[in-house]
DNA sequence: AGCTTCCGTGAATCACCCA
DNA sequence: CTGGGTGATTCACGGAAGC
């Protein structure tokens, strides 16, 4: 009663000692210096979508602060990549620093970038997920005719390391997905209508992200409560929807224009109540029940007999929640797995058994023992 | 009038001296080693499908306890990103050594690979004209329910440099793509079925590419007589596309045995006569082929009664090309679009008339006009 | 013949707890 | 850190087999 289901795969992370982080503000100046105030594996998701600007002459600064002139001939396309790597290298250092052991990041960007972001990552140690593709219904087209329609931006999700234990709500993008996996490839309008923020008639900012693209992002990879950096805040798309999915901000930008926009933005933003907020919970996240527990209740009484759906094989449960076939003896699971000579075998869907004149597996037995016994 | 329109975005390449050139074979060795007895500036377009480094743990199994068959190829493995990046290093040198300065190049990889290709192609100058995503309509599923499926993968299209002038067959692709501008995401399904390779009934090559991928590829940025190569020819893909598209192909391939698979494949395939190829190269010359021009040679003379398929409407043929229908007048798009109400319409293929007692769409005319303007 | 069902398979970085 | 036990997990398509 009450529980708010989670949707994690991993077990929870162990518990941290409490650290002091500013949550729900937005930290003024360059992102690396503002992160190096925060402390050391203290935030659950970093999502960051840092300026794309190669070979666009945008503002493009170096770690140090200085100025990196718009570049068109080789040699300073050379030195803008090198200028770009440097920095690059400096946030994603910054936000590994941050992350906590089983965090995760998210960057997003376009060919001008994403190749060079991608490849760093891996470089710091970062372990790729998946690569997402946002598929725009709307594209700006390509005027001249002299390229594809650029049509879609990149995403990269990955793990701190090959072995973290990383957040995956796999039951909850199943549900948003009509009930088939979810794939690498989005499609999510691009940012536009009442969505797009304006100030005195103009786009607030050039590039404000579709808050379904971050909806999606944080529904996916974090749960309630968990604590989202975002390091190029921009207008604050990941600050409203964090604040609307019931998790934690923290805002890094530059610009005091846009820190004053999306301040007045997130007030705005209502936090989705309790039972809006609860996601289909994956059968992994479930309390596990062991079978004998099952069959002590009676649910499935000692001497019942159980098979397999074609019902090439029967046993017979025993006292202790074992089972028995002919001169095999084992577990729901293992004597499931060796009848099969099967790598692996799930028990409570292999095995059925008869109550009302109904077969069942006896899985519907353990969801009865599940609800006898809620808390 | 009678000008064959092309439909190359930029003008043509200077005229190039004759070089010696291994057309049409696929020669044997370290690709790089291949590539080096190449002469420089010597071939069009580069398409390349270099190993993905997947860095696979133990095996896995299909829910239903069946064993995937993944790729463990010896020439997938490689000891560190340090030396996946020296042999990427290495094999786009050549393939830039190799490349006519207005040729381009493809590369195809998934997030374990392409980050890395993209940042050093662009480090050795090749310029990034669209990344393209291959959205699977069929890919394997995530088993564990682990991450996203991974649905697509990444194609980066690259020039030599900024200021190269590239093919671009906007047209054609504007065609393939029911007149809308074609987009940098493609809905291919993968290679399977009877265009799958076998060799003594299990696949002859673990990644075989699909044909209709290889077909956008060639269609959409090299010309007839153009000279491609792949340095990572496998079963040949590119090759057979390359012959039944009218373009010349080498290969490099270290196996034997895909070189001889590779070999009997491309022998097999024949290349589209004449009157197909035209018809591709009229179709995306299309709207540039004035309905006019077709008039005035007499293949529609002006006074014919053309219609709709359901005959709604009927228009006349007028002596400078236009259509009427009663008062209401306009090129042959225009009032099919107005008589339709519809946002566009193909007047090609929207208007029929009648020829030997067929009823057939003007566009026949059209290829009828092609073939004779043919140069 | 035609329809339905079953089965195989595809570039995959594919579990987690506890002793 | 390793090993062993529990138990969670799949989509589209083509071809064969069954009806």
């Amino acid at each position: 009663m009450g529980v708010i289901e989670t949707t994690k795969v991993r077990a929870r992370r162990a518990p941290e000692a409490p650290v002091d982080l500013p949550i729900g503000r937005i930290l003024p100046g360059d992102c690396v210096e503002a992160m190096r105030r925060l402390p050391d594996a203290s935030v659950d998701l970093v999502f960051a979508d840092p300026p794309y600007n190669l070979q666009l002459g945008g503002d493009l600064n170096r770690p140090d602060g200085s100025h990196v002139d718009a570049v068109t001939d080789h040699w300073d396309q050379f030195s803008s990549f090198k200028a770009y790597d440097d920095f690059t290298r400096a946030w994603l250092t910054e936000a590994r620093r941050v992350l906590k052991p089983d965090g995760a990041l998210w960057v997003i960007g376009s060919y001008h970038n994403i190749f060079r972001v991608g490849a760093i990552l891996q470089d710091l140690g970062f372990w790729i997920l998946n690569d997402v593709v946002w598929r725009k219904t709307n594209p700006m087209p390509n005027f001249k005719g002299t390229r594809f329609t650029n049509a879609h931006e990149t995403l990269i999700w990955a793990s701190m390391g090959e072995k973290s234990r990383y957040q995956f709500n796999y039951r909850a993008m199943k549900t948003l997905n009509d009930e088939l996996q979810m794939r690498s490839d989005w499609v999510i309008p691009i940012c536009s209508g009442a969505e797009r923020l304006k100030e005195n008639g103009t786009k607030a900012h050039p590039t404000q992200k579709p808050e379904a693209l971050l909806y999606r992002v944080l529904l996916a990879t974090t749960e309630k409560g968990d604590v989202v950096l975002d390091p190029f805040f921009g207008t604050g798309t990941t600050g409203a929807v964090a604040k609307r999915l019931g998790r934690e901000w923290i805002g890094c930008e530059r610009e005091e224009f846009y820190r004053g926009v999306a301040t007045k933005r997130i007030e705005k933003e209502l936090p989705l109540d309790e039972s809006a907020l609860t996601t289909m919970q994956s059968a992994r996240a479930a309390p596990k029940v062991a079978f004998g527990a099952v069959v002590e209740a009676g649910l499935i009484p000692p001497g019942t007999q159980v098979f397999d759906k074609k019902r090439r094989w029967v046993a017979t449960v025993r006292a202790d929640g074992s089972l028995v076939h002919e001169k095999a003896t084992g577990s729901i699971h293992g004597l499931g797995k060796d009848l099969q000579g099967a790598p692996s075998c799930n028990g409570w869907s292999f095995w059925h058994f008869e109550r009302g004149g109904k077969v069942e597996p006896i899985d519907a037995a353990r969801q009865d023992w599940l609800l006898a016994n809620e808390d």
